[in-house]
DNA sequence: GTTAGGG
DNA sequence: CCCTAAC
């Protein structure tokens, strides 16, 4: 068996054997253990416990419709997106904790682009949106439970070309409200904040609050716009690279052509650490992180230094000018948590995993997940997920009606402790998805995993026409690839300053009562592992919990989209309904095209005359005129067939491949693996012959 | 741009 | 399929 064992896997054997090379994975770790200051203790939290105790009293009232679930839409409807987002919130043990849960469904009608002036809006950006998100906020004294909601309304716009949509009504009250209302102690005051042109947030005026005791806080949330692009991570890090690596790319600058790595690559790592604050909650234990690849281009610290360093906004970059705000005012919520996102936050928590400490500090509440943190695979986290369907109604010749029923967001890793609450972690899929939804959006149109770059052809031209053709297509939300960062503004915004007061390094304060608090019942965890992987790993059976829980929250999210009727096809292409394909790779991945048996048959034809390590040749010869088979395809595609021929047929999983085929691949494999394939040149299949004994079993083939 | 491998 | 390293 020995000398079987060479045959099948000498080549590879020895190869791997001779090439060491250092595991990604390792790479990856390393750069993701970042620090970040834990001393920067959120403004968020302030608002938090302010607004707990507000709402403390009128808990009861809503405890109710709390307790389930907090429900949200998103709805696009003409020029505008509307994201509303509740939280719902639960009772704490632990203030710094925040139980989210939230449902988004959007609503999609009518996707205009005949407003010119909202097209123009809409070309960098997403296009107007409306993101309104009611946060609860629970906070809890020590070990009374009570229920704090905090709601925020966070209405988004295109405000990167200064104007305020006229359609936002009905929005909360402006964000300097907000933040007044906070630093006053609950109290709350109405300001009105107008939208900065060139900021990147603009408030909205006139939004009534729900409940006097929500507070509701509206804001533009920065969007990406050619301005935009100035977001330290894209210009500091963001390895040209990247870009010019696509096949059938991109010109980057536009976002129209952004290619589905640009994205992917750009994802959420632009938005997220700028949006995110500098400043660390000292409890909180959950990490969010973006997958690795995002990490070296993570902008590290230096934003936060020179919030630190700066006390002014105005020394701060336009785009950091906005961040910087947001903090001041305490308020951001939603980066609150995203901070731990950025890179340098990841490793953030406090003793938490991600420090590499094993926290174990008696203040630590059961609710609250310090210790061990899970980190979740990344399919159980997704956020995401929006995969969408799209159905197709076929009512009239010229048009295309489109059922979209989801969106597919951009993959987002999060990590939380295994102890941490649903409602934390629903807070903390919130939080990314809101992030990413407020921040900067655009459809993405795929039709057959191709993204359809060009919005001036039609959907006759592009081939969705038909309503076989509908099954091909599908339309992700994702973040604007951002094109040109916006111009920085000289001006200050005053808007942007409502909280001005508030020294930048209030957020360090840790003496916030709040935060302070500890509670007596809190049960501490036990020390657990002082490496996330490896809790992720030894705990894997204990996140099945969390796992099913994310399931729920996608299927909840997954509601999401409606669209209208009347929309605009052109906006909105259909997307391949594929639900088994991860939310968060359809965003980025190339769709899965398994191969067909007669793919199969022709690759196995091709390998047998030319062999192995000549996959370009192979390509060219027996998928030449297959577009979306590259030779890396067929490369794997091969690797895949000699593991599944070695595998036991039970073993096996998709469309089964004719045992002759995988015998002639075994034959092949252990021929080619002999020979080197670049010195014997061509050998045709006659020549390959294998014995019945030998067939399928050791590999061993016989040239005759 | 290809190839080989790990993920 | 993706991503990288190494050519």
């Amino acid at each position: 068996m020995v000398f079987k064992k060479r045959l099948d896997y000498g080549f590879d054997a020895f190869s791997v054997s001779n090439v060491p090379r250092a595991p990604r994975s390792i790479r990856r770790r390393d750069r993701t253990k970042r620090t970040v200051d834990d001393n920067q203790i959120c403004a968020f939290e302030l608002l938090a416990s302010l607004a707990g105790k507000l709402l403390e009293e009128k808990s009861e009232s809503y405890a109710a419709s709390n307790v389930s679930e907090g429900h949200g839409h998103v709805s696009i409807g003409k020029d505008v997106v509307k994201h509303e987002i509740e939280y719902d919130d639960k009772p704490l043990k632990t203030e710094c904790v925040e139980h989210l849960s939230c449902k988004e469904s959007i609503v999609a009608s009518d996707w205009t682009t005949g407003n010119s002036d909202n097209l123009k809006k809409f070309k960098h950006s997403e296009n107007n949106a409306i993101l309104e998100c009611a946060l609860t906020k629970m906070q809890s004294s020590y070990s009374e439970q009570t229920k704090g909601d905090l709601k925020f309304a966070i209405c988004k716009d295109n405000v990167a070309y200064g104007s305020f949509p006229d359609d936002l009504e009905g929005c909360s009250p402006n964000f300097r409200e907000l933040c007044d209302g906070i630093c006053d102690n609950g109290v709350k005051r109405e300001r009105e904040a107008k939208g900065l042109e060139s900021g990147p947030f603009t408030f909205a005026n006139n939004c009534p609050l729900k409940d006097p005791l929500h507070l509701s806080m509206s804001f533009l949330a920065p969007i990406n716009t050619d301005r935009d692009v100035k977001l330290p991570s894209r210009n500091d890090s963001v390895p040209n690279a990247s870009f010019s690596r696509h096949r059938n790319n991109i010109k980057i600058g536009s976002r129209d052509d952004d290619d589905e790595k640009f994205s992917r690559f750009n994802k959420l790592s632009n938005r997220f650490k700028a949006s995110r604050p500098p400043t660390r909650i000292e409890d909180q234990r959950i990490r969010k992180f973006l997958t690795s690849k995002y990490w070296k281009e993570a902008p590290k610290l230096r934003d936060f230094e020179n919030f630190r360093a700066d006390g002014e906004i105005k020394s701060l970059h336009r785009k950091r000018k906005t961040y910087y705000n947001y903090d001041k005012c305490q308020y951001d919520t939603l980066h609150k948590r995203r901070k731990l996102f950025d890179h340098s936050s990841i490793v953030t928590s406090d003793g938490g995993i991600g420090s590499g400490s094993v926290s174990n500090s008696p203040e630590k509440v059961k609710n609250e997940n310090k210790n061990s943190s899970v980190a979740m695979s990344h399919g159980a986290c997704e956020i995401s997920s929006l995969t969408g369907q799209l159905a197709s109604d076929k009512s009239s010749d010229s048009h295309v009606k489109l059922n979209i029923k989801s969106f597919r967001i951009p993959e987002l890793y999060i990590e939380v402790s295994k102890s941490a609450t649903v409602g934390s972690l629903k807070m903390t899929v919130m939080e990314a998805v809101t992030a990413l939804l407020g921040g900067r959006i655009h459809v993405g149109v795929l039709f057959h995993g191709k993204k359809l770059r060009d919005d001036s052809r039609t959907l006759s031209q592009s081939g969705i026409s038909s309503e076989d053709n509908l099954d091909a297509l599908g339309f992700t939300l994702e973040p604007n690839p951002g094109i040109a960062p916006p111009p920085l503004c000289s001006e200050d915004h005053p808007l942007l300053l409502p909280c001005g007061a508030a020294p930048p390094n209030l957020t360090s304060t840790r003496t916030t009562p709040a935060m302070d608090i500890k509670i007596p019942n809190a049960t501490a965890d036990p020390p657990l592992l002082t490496n996330s992987e490896k809790a992720m790993d030894s705990n894997y059976k204990h996140t099945s919990s969390q796992t099913d829980i994310l399931t729920d929250q996608k299927l909840s999210e997954s509601r999401a989209l409606v669209l209208v009727p009347g929309m605009n096809v052109e906006a909105l292409s259909v997307v391949p309904a594929n639900h088994k394909i991860r939310k968060s790779e359809l965003a980025q991945r190339r769709t899965r095209r398994p191969f067909s048996v007669s793919e199969v048959e022709a690759l196995v034809q091709a390998v047998e005359e030319l062999g192995t390590g000549r996959w370009r040749d192979v390509k060219l010869q027996a998928f030449e005129n297959a577009d979306h088979r590259t030779y890396v395809d067929l490369k794997d595609k091969w690797k895949t067939l000699v593991h599944t021929a070695k595998i036991s047929p039970q073993q096996r999983r998709g469309e089964p491949v004719p045992q002759e085929l995988l015998d002639r691949v075994m034959t092949a494999h252990a021929y080619w693996s002999q020979h080197q394939a670049k010195q014997l040149g061509k050998h045709h299949t006659g020549t390959l012959k294998i014995t019945d004994s030998q067939a399928g079993k050791n590999g061993v083939a016989v040239v005759i």
